[in-house]
DNA sequence: CGCGAAACTGGAACGTGTTCCTATTATGGA
DNA sequence: TCCATAATAGGAACACGTTCCAGTTTCGCG
């Protein structure tokens, strides 16, 4: 059980291993942060996470895996903050949006390090299947609380998720669009807005 | 009016520039067919058109220019094939899925070819956008002619167009979930086909 | 503690997208 | 027809993702 899978915080045995991971992953952000994707040179990664390239590809097989590899880790992040506040907005719509909107305001106020990790999300293959799916999970249960506040798995219907996968479709799309300069952020948002009305209707 | 975009038919003057271009874009299709993205290597295509590396670059200044002009191409053809014939089925989201189906139909039967002008559609950026917009144009005018059969341009709302934005969205998103490999052509027509009833519902 | 296996280092090497340069060929106007 | 200019051919060179290898260090187990 390894070959082409990204090395998980789990089957990591000893401390030290935890922690050059850790280091990796703080490098990769760190870049991306700076320069976006194409800052995120496999080299210079390695250089400034203290390892040398060849563990880095131990640990990350692949300049995709390790992009998306910190996209799931800065979405547990997002998605924990979010977790204990209630979420503010009377209808589903509205609390929806609101979801959405905090998410992409925290996006877009790192433009590099978003467009590095859309970059990832969007290229990546079936090698990459169970971080991107990790990623899926997360944005839709994000969605699908938002559109039931009180009882977290009751009520929670196949329309709803059928509901939130499009929802999170709509938003890539929109990601992609913004973090390639075809869209501007104003627009991104009207559309997402949009797109959420036209779901939801309320 | 040049630097970064590629060379449009209507600014090659001659007519053995025209020839030219059709065989580079000729070499692309013929390569991408045969083995996706990664086959086609600029070498690969600049040699099969018999044209220097060089001239190449001249014509599309970059891998994604040239595989986004190529779906250009391609989409125009498909778009030219189903413009004429009326839609059938009597609601707006039968002729929806029917025109989805049709069109995911023709891009799975070429998967190779798909995968690669999906990479490359969703590697773009903010240069190949004049490419990008007309492929949009021709995804939503296919779309809301399917919602809207006789009249051409009256009676198109702008919900309408929303709403063909988004079921753009989502088909785009289940093509690279498609085309990555994360998803079946089952899964990706049932979800394509879910979206377009939850936003058309009839 | 001592040993074998696994992990890590440092760096060379390869493939492919991209750039650049020089020599040659096509083009269009005087 | 002839010339200036642009376009093309042919190919070297560079950058970065990825692979691979030899030597060294760390780790776990008896």
């Amino acid at each position: 059980m390894s070959t082409t899978n990204s090395l998980t915080v789990e089957e990591l045995g000893s401390a030290a291993q935890r922690d050059r991971r850790k280091r990796i992953l703080d490098a990769t952000i760190a870049l991306a942060t700076q320069g976006g994707f194409d800052a995120v040179q496999m080299r210079a990664v390695a250089e400034q996470a203290d390892v040398a390239l060849g563990t880095l590809y131990r640990y990350f097989p692949s300049k995709i895996h390790l992009l998306v590899s910190a996209l799931g880790r800065e979405f547990e992040r997002a998605e924990t903050t979010l977790r204990d506040k209630p979420i503010p907005g009377d209808t589903a719509s509205d609390r929806v949006i609101y979801v959405l909107r905090k998410t992409t305001r925290g996006l877009q106020g790192d433009p590099h390090l978003t467009e590095a990790l859309t970059r990832a999300f969007m290229f990546a293959d079936a090698s990459v299947q169970s971080e991107i799916h990790t990623v899926g999970m997360l944005l839709t249960r994000m969605l699908t609380r938002a559109m039931h506040p009180e009882q977290e798995h009751t009520e929670v219907t196949e329309d709803d998720v059928a509901i939130a996968r499009v929802i999170g479709d709509v938003w890539l799309s929109a990601l992609v669009g913004w973090v390639t300069g075809r869209t501007s952020a104003t627009e991104t948002a009207a559309h997402m807005e949009k797109a959420v009305h036209l779901l939801l209707r309320d």
